[in-house]
DNA sequence: GAGGCTAGTGTCAGTCACTGACAATTGACA
DNA sequence: TGTCAATTGTCAGTGACTGACACTAGCCTC
C-alpha cells in the first residue's frame, strides 16, 4: 500500500502500472489483485480510514443533539483525530498528497465521489435512527446529509487546490464553509 | 449511440462489449473510438443534453431572483423541456432506462458524479456572475449549488430506484424534495 | 483527365487492467 | 512422514484503448 501510494504521488495515477506496483515489493501482478478488487482499491486505503473515522464521530455524538449539529460537530471531531489514526498505515504527508492525486485525477475523482455517496447513505441512516424516523418515509434525513456533504465537498476540493495542504488547514476550511452555509442559502444575499 | 444504449439497457453496460455496438451498426472498433472517447462516453450522450439543458434554464431566469430560487426554478423548467430534447437523440424510453443503468452500475454512477461535481463548478459561476461576486473570495455560490445538487441528487436516486419512471414523476419527486429541504435543515425537528 | 488532397475507415500490433485455472511452496499438525 | 490449508507464481485469455499505416471515395486544381 505504501509502495503504491508512494508510486501514486510520485509518477501519477495514470502512469503507474499494476507491474510497477508489484515488482516494488517484489511479488506477482497477480497476488497484488489477490489482496485488491482492482487499482483503485489500493489509491483508497487512507481514505476508507478517514472515512469510518468520520461516521464514528456522528455515533458518538450526544443523543439530543439536532442533526445538523452532530454533523457539523461530528466532521470537526473526525479531523482531529484523522490524522493519527491514518498515521498509522501510511506517514501523514503520503496521505495528504494522496488526497490532491484523487482530486486531481478523473477516474479516482469519480470513484471517490461514488464512495462519498455510499458514505452518505450510511449517514442518513444514522441520522434517522438517531431521530427515530423510517427513512424509506421521511426525506429529512437524506436531505441534511446530502446538503451537509455537498459543503463539505466544496472545502475539500478548495483545499485541495491550495498550496499549504496541512490536515489542520483542511479542518479550518470546512468550519469555515459549514459556518457560511446559512448566509448562502437565506433568500436575499448581501454584499 | 442508439445501438449502444439499447444493448447497454437490454444486456447491462458490464456485459456489453465494445465490439458488439460496433457489430451492431457494421463498423469496426476503431472506428467507435474515433466518435467517442470511451465507452461511457456514449453512456452519457442523453445525459449531456439534459445537463446543458439545465444550465441554460438558469442562464434564462430573471435577474433579479434570488439565487436558490434562480435554482429552484430552473430545475423545473428544465425538466419540462428536457423531455422532447433528448428525443431528438434517442427514444424517450430508451433514455429513462438509461438513467436507471446508470444509477445502478457503479462505474457509471461513480463517472455520474463527476460529471454532475463538473456541471455544479459552472452552475457556481453562473450564480456568482448573477450576482456580480468573486467566486475565488466568496464561498456562497458554490455553497448554495453543492446543498442545493446534493438535494437534487437524492432526488434522483430514489426515483431511479422506483418502478413508475416517468418524466413527470421525476419532476414532482424533485420538486417535494426541495420543498422539504427547508425543514431538513432546521435547528429542530418535529415529528 | 491526371494528380493530389482530405475525410472516413479498416487492419494490425501492442499496452494495460483484470480473471480463471493450475501448479509449486511452505508451515502446521496429526 | 503424510496431509492439509494458505500463499504465491505462471500462463493464457478477455476487454478497453492507442498508435501507425494503408486504403477508398470524393473533390479540387491544373
Amino acid at each position: 500500500m505504501r509502495s503504491a501510494l508512494e508510486l501514486f504521488t510520485r509518477n501519477g495515477y495514470d502512469h503507474t502500472t499494476v507491474d510497477e506496483i508489484a515488482d516494488a515489493v517484489d511479488v506477482s501482478q497477480r497476488t497484488f489483485f489477490r489482496y485488491f478488487a482492482n487499482k483503485e482499491e489500493v489509491a483508497f486505503a487512507a481514505q476508507d480510514v478517514a472515512e469510518s473515522h468520520f461516521f464514528a464521530a456522528l455515533v458518538d455524538r450526544p443523543a439530543d443533539e439536532a442533526p445538523l449539529a452532530a454533523l457539523h460537530g461530528a466532521v470537526l471531531d473526525a479531523w482531529d483525530t484523522i490524522g493519527e489514526a491514518v498515521a498509522q498505515l501510511v506517514p501523514q504527508d503520503l496521505h495528504l498528497r494522496m488526497y490532491c492525486v484523487i482530486e486531481s485525477t478523473p477516474a479516482l475523482l469519480a470513484e471517490h465521489l461514488r464512495r462519498t455517496a455510499e458514505l452518505e447513505e450510511r449517514l442518513a441512516r444514522e441520522i434517522a435512527r438517531r431521530e427515530g424516523l423510517d427513512i424509506d418515509t421521511d426525506p429529512r434525513p437524506r436531505l441534511v446529509v446530502a446538503a451537509f456533504g455537498g459543503v463539505v465537498r466544496v472545502a475539500g476540493r478548495l483545499w485541495g487546490e491550495r498550496q499549504g495542504t496541512s490536515m489542520e488547514s483542511l479542518r479550518g476550511l470546512t468550519a469555515f464553509h459549514l459556518d457560511h452555509v446559512g448566509a448562502a442559502l437565506a433568500e436575499r444575499w448581501d454584499r
